[in-house]
RNA sequence: GCCUCCUUAGCUCAGUCGGCCAGAGCGAUUCACUCGUAAUGAAUAGGUCGUCGGUUCGAUUCCGACAGGAGGCUCCA
């Protein structure tokens, strides 16, 4: 047998012809496969002469996608085992898990996943293995006869991409492969055409994965195909990772800003109202309030001008602006009275245009920033609308800044600075980029010229890079005006958010035919730079629910100090306390009814107030008071003037407080 | 908008394979207890079983439409 040379994780080794990857690795059960030349390949197949090899274990990203790919075969071998007349769509790992797309007769009930789980778990435990198996397009479509969508990969195959999202898991660029499933006596239970690769044996799969849910799903993305059902799962390294993964998504759900907004008395959707429209109760209004205050405030100070503009208009605002014929669909429609078309507005620049444009402006004036929280409606499809991060009615904390197209880059970063501020004073510091930019494909969808974009995007790309922070392309993503810049803010259990978005635009200022006087008295055309801190006032509430799991930061907390006396006699020495705070504009509360002293204690630690004041005898005899913290933790006999100094102090830094210190 | 599932008291949920007064816990109210760190006890009130229509001698239960909700898909200026 001839030698050959190949590199292994650095050291270059001779082998034998005819070694695989598992032959050099396979004394490490962690290692599931191979990257050959940067690829990643089964660890059975044979290696060529000078090939880079490195192993992939379970554990890293890499590795993970296999387990998860392979995991998703197993489950549609099982649908087709209960059900063979199940077509397969696409199977692809994601983030998490994976999914599997099938074509079947009557959807998935739950006690048919319940049933998949131990087919599949059947499957696992015979320990059956993977091979890979090269086949042409005619081989291909002969033996996939029964499998209509798996033939129209195979068409498709050159241009996986456009194909849909997942499609490349299955075929790409070159030859087709077919995975066979073989069990120990070497008979084929099942195949499927796939790009693998895979983990060599199912049984590596073990009892850490999970049929999650089932929904519906168009084939290839696409909304005018066939509805396919889609079964999510999540597979892991071991069982503690997949018990980690789940107790993360049951802590997701004790953080739903929806069950909180109800637990917390903050705020409702009435079914009265209709769907996507929220009202704030009392104490979702201090925290709404404390925002808006805080916000509108550091606008000022930042150079804005505070404005105020209607929730509807005649619609030939919406025409000028560009927005009717991109957007009717995603407007309320038209109310007419009067001879004209009334619209409630879903957005709030081209009222600020107006502003603009209601006397003649200088180039002294510029930057002219105008902001408002606008108040705007939209169509959202019923389908779609989310508790407060999805709404149809919201409050936008907009702005628009009005500048010359020199002042452009610097404006932005004020706005990206100015944004990032902001979300510190709230708590989150964790932040990437993502720019949005125009689709050559779809150029109907956008206006304006091809130079116009291509200026706007790079004057947009520079401020983000300068920004130091990770920037992410978007490219579609683009409003039909100008590319823009969002920020995505990452909240205490790593989800990420959308919050601010900043847009470049030079097609309102046209539309609109801004103006404004420049120094050498010609007249130019402003460029508008639109932005949203929050985005929606009410998304950003839903957000910080959220992170802070409803257990707010003092500042934001409805109520700030909540009094508990040990028993009623000493309600008259607490309120005295509590009085003074309330001078010092600290909101505060006693619970007076008539329930034991523990189980006030209960409700207090249920409603998550930063700061529970307790007082019994020996505090009253000694003229103090005891903190009582969120994590349980106390402060016993605190003096009342430092305790009203301490509990101002926490509000004014905006720091969380939660435990004692 | 599309698919699947769901809607019973303020909240969380039992229950009725079509039939006497639809249940529980929490919450609310009242009374007793006055208590030092996550539920004191008792009593009372509270529901035309999401809405409308159909089938039926009879519907909260079966069927349909609509509304609202959940999870996805698509969408998200």
């Amino acid at each position: 047998m001839s030698a050959l040379t190949i590199h292994v994780a650095g050291d270059e080794r001779s082998v034998d012809q005819g070694t695989t990857a598992a032959d050099l690795f396979g004394d490490d059960r962690a290692v599931v496969v191979a990257r050959v030349d940067g690829e990643l390949w089964d660890l059975d197949r044979v290696l060529p002469d000078g090939a880079v090899v490195e192993p992939v274990r379970i554990d890293e990203p890499d590795g993970l996608m296999v387990l998860r790919h392979s995991t998703a075969h197993v489950l549609a071998q099982a649908v087709q085992q209960v059900n063979p007349d199940a077509k397969l769509g696409i199977g692809p790992p994601i983030r998490d898990g994976f999914y599997y797309d099938f074509d079947v007769e009557k959807p998935f009930t739950p006690e048919d996943l319940k049933n998949l789980d131990k087919v599949m778990q059947k499957i696992i435990n015979e320990g059956q293995t993977f091979h890979r198996r090269e086949v042409s397009d005619g081989e291909a479509l002969r033996e996939l006869a029964s499998e209509p969508y798996k033939c129209e990969l195979v068409g498709l195959k050159s241009n996986a991409e456009d194909a849909g999202e997942g499609a490349s898991a299955e075929v790409g660029e070159g030859g087709l492969t077919i995975y066979d499933n073989l069990r120990k006596d070497g008979t084929r239970v099942w195949g499927d055409l796939c790009r693998g690769p895979h983990i060599p044996n199912t049984k590596l799969i073990g009892n850490a994965y999970k049929v999650m849910r089932s929904a519906a799903a168009y084939w290839r993305g696409d909304q005018a195909n066939q509805q396919l059902q889609r079964v999510y799962g999540t597979a892991w390294p071991t069982k503690a990772d997949l018990t980690a993964y789940l107790d993360r998504l049951a802590e997701a759900e004790k953080r739903d800003h929806r069950k909180l907004g109800a637990e917390l008395d903050l705020f409702s959707f009435p079914d009265e109202l209709g769907s996507g429209l929220a009202v704030f109760h009392p104490k979702g209004g201090v925290i709404k309030r404390e925002m808006e205050d805080y916000v509108r405030r550091r606008h000022l100070e930042e150079g804005f001008e505070y404005v105020g503009t209607p929730h509807i208009s005649k619609d030939g605002l919406f025409h000028t602006s560009g927005h009717l014929p991109y957007y009717a669909d995603t407007m309320f429609p038209p109310m007419e009275f009067e001879g004209a078309n009334y619209r409630l507005k879903a957005m709030n620049c081209p009222m600020h245009n107006l502003i603009f444009r209601s006397r003649g402006r200088s180039y002294r004036e510029l930057p002219l920033r105008l902001f408002e929280f606008g108040g705007v409606y939209r169509y959202e499809k019923s389908g779609v609308v989310h508790g407060l991060t999805r709404v149809r009615g919201m409050t936008q904390d907009d702005s628009h800044s009005y500048v010359t197209p020199e002042q452009a880059p610097a404006e932005i970063k004020h706005l990206l600075n100015f944004c990032l501020g902001l979300f510190r004073d709230f708590g989150l510091d964790d932040f990437y980029l993502e720019l949005s930019t125009r689709d050559d494909k779809h150029k109907d969808k956008f206006i304006g010229s091809e130079e116009d974009w291509a200026i706007a995007t790079e004057v947009l790309e520079k401020a983000c890079l300068e920004s130091g922070l990770a920037l992410v392309p978007d490219p579609g993503g683009a409003a039909f005006y100008g590319p823009k810049v969002s920020v995505q803010a990452k909240d205490a259990i790593g989800r990420t958010w959308q919050l601010s978005t900043i847009q470049y635009d030079f097609s309102q200022p046209k539309g609109f035919q801004l103006e404004y006087t420049a120094a050498d008295g010609s007249r130019q055309q402003p460029v508008m730079i639109h932005s949203a801190k929050f985005g929606s006032i009410e998304r950003f509430i839903g957000v910080l629910t959220e992170h802070y799991a409803g257990a707010f930061p003092p500042w934001l907390s409805p109520v700030q100090v909540l009094g508990v006396p040990v028993a009623e006699d000493f309600n008259d020495y607490l309120w005295d306390v509590l009085a003074q705070m309330k001078k010092q504009g600290i909101r505060v509360e006693l619970d007076e009814s008539d329930d034991r002293f523990p189980k006030k204690i209960r409700n207090a630690s249920k409603a998550k107030v930063p700061f529970v004041l307790i007082a019994g005898e020996e505090d009253r005899s000694n003229n103090s008071v005891s903190f009582r913290y969120r994590d349980g933790s106390q402060e016993n006999g605190v003096p009342i003037d430092a305790a009203i100094a301490k509990v101002r102090a926490a509000i004014d830094e905006k720091r969380q407080v939660s435990t004692a210190s």
